[in-house]
DNA sequence: ACTAATTTTTAGATTTGTCTAAATTTTAAT
DNA sequence: ATTAAAATTTAGACAAATCTAAAAATTAGT
């Protein structure tokens, strides 16, 4: 019964922040917290808050914060496939680099036409994690969590597989590519520095010291 | 110096308007025919060619009607250009009908990024028509006018080839296919109806009446 | 438990894009 | 040349989305 038909565009993008903010469970998304990620002001996240609500997208607590509900999550869901099948479209078709995917695909992902995501998902071949190695959500609101960890956790000697990026921010991406660092790639934790937590890690062909902020924006998954 | 560089979407819907109205060239388009085009209120128009006139993208005569200013129909181009390119993508890579693109292309049109754009044209080759049988604007800001005319003023027993259609509503589009009409088919006109200028016309494979106004629809190029 | 600091909300203003209704200008018709 | 009709503009209003500044509520520190 509610016409969820029309969310606008910046709808949409409060929708995105509160789903990335952990607001898919019941946990209460501090208004604070929407406007830093949004670069906005928290009186207007208040504002968006009490509209959202209305349309039956977010559970609004005042003073508390706010979750999605039910069809906030779905369409938080929605909005992502579409975000992470056109980085893929980008990369895979276009040959757009990682790094600079995520800005077009900004835009890209308020198109309304659910042919025009089906299509796109099918001329990709169904991926199911986009260039920076985060899951796609499914057509039905599947959503894979993959175990992975980040290698700053990752114990001495220990062999994994580079399967993610936390920060996905062009500077961090390019200096990822200028190390030889990609996703797929196997690095073993050679040794831990005590003082600062750098690692010195050892890749294919090469081994690198980088710092504990480095290590603690890469995903990995060790190999048993 | 006019920074030309914020152009919200809804400016965009009326520099293009007003191209296709014919304001290119210094003919001022009067409010009421960028209105009715728009389904919008002639009093929105006046406003909105005030402010296109601020920013130097029309040409703005009280009373009398606006037209494209050098900016403006270069606007225009790359709007166009990336609405036809748009059309071919989902024509050529998703299996779109081509009485399904031009909804999609409305939204696509307005995404922001030349670096998008290109490699979309180059995916594709570089085309040169659309879908429609409109010719794409040149990332220069080319824009070929093909000669062609419409099947209704057609000499009796001329062959032709249909390159275009006037109309582009999908009702117009499912006719033609349901007639197996296409772009690029050879058309010979048999008969005219003095009655009700309906033709007689000979098709590939089979012969078929069609109105004028359906004539008067479809462009085609005769055969020297 | 009581301040003090922080967070959140409200109130009022602004910008963009639209509308209606009234006023003005232009055009067409006698 | 007047008058009537049509087109266009103005004036004032509204909704969406944002902001600033002030008020209110919550949280934290003693
Ligand atoms: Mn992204
Ligand atoms: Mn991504
Ligand atoms: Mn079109
Ligand atoms: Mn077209």
């Amino acid at each position: 019964m509610p016409k969820l038909f029309l969310v606008t565009r910046s709808e949409e993008n409060y929708i995105k922040t509160i789903f990335h903010l952990g607001g898919s469970s019941s946990t209460l998304i501090a208004t604070n917290a929407i406007a830093e990620q949004m670069e906005t002001k928290p009186s207007s996240v208040t504002d968006m808050a009490k509209k959202l609500a209305d349309k039956g997208i977010v559970y609004y607590k005042k003073y508390q914060g706010v979750c999605l509900t039910d069809i906030g999550v779905k369409k938080a869901l929605s909005i992502i496939r579409k975000h992470r099948l056109w980085e893929v479209f980008l990369v895979e078709k276009l040959d757009f680099t990682w790094d600079e995917v995520h800005e077009v695909a900004e835009q890209l992902e308020h198109i309304k036409s659910e042919k025009l995501i089906d299509r796109i998902d099918a001329l990709l071949e169904f991926p199911k994690y986009d260039p920076h190695g985060d899951p796609i959500p499914g057509k039905d609101g599947t959503f894979l969590k993959q175990d992975k960890q980040l290698l700053s956790e990752v114990p001495l000697n220990k062999v994994a597989v580079c399967v993610g990026v936390k920060d996905t921010s062009p500077t961090f991406l390019k200096f990822l590519d200028k190390n030889k660092i990609a996703l797929g790639d196997t690095i073993e934790v050679l040794e831990k520095e005590e003082f600062d937590h750098s690692l010195l890690i050892k890749l294919a062909n090469h081994e690198l010291s980088i710092s504990h902020q480095i290590a603690s924006n890469l995903y990995v998954k060790i190999n048993y």
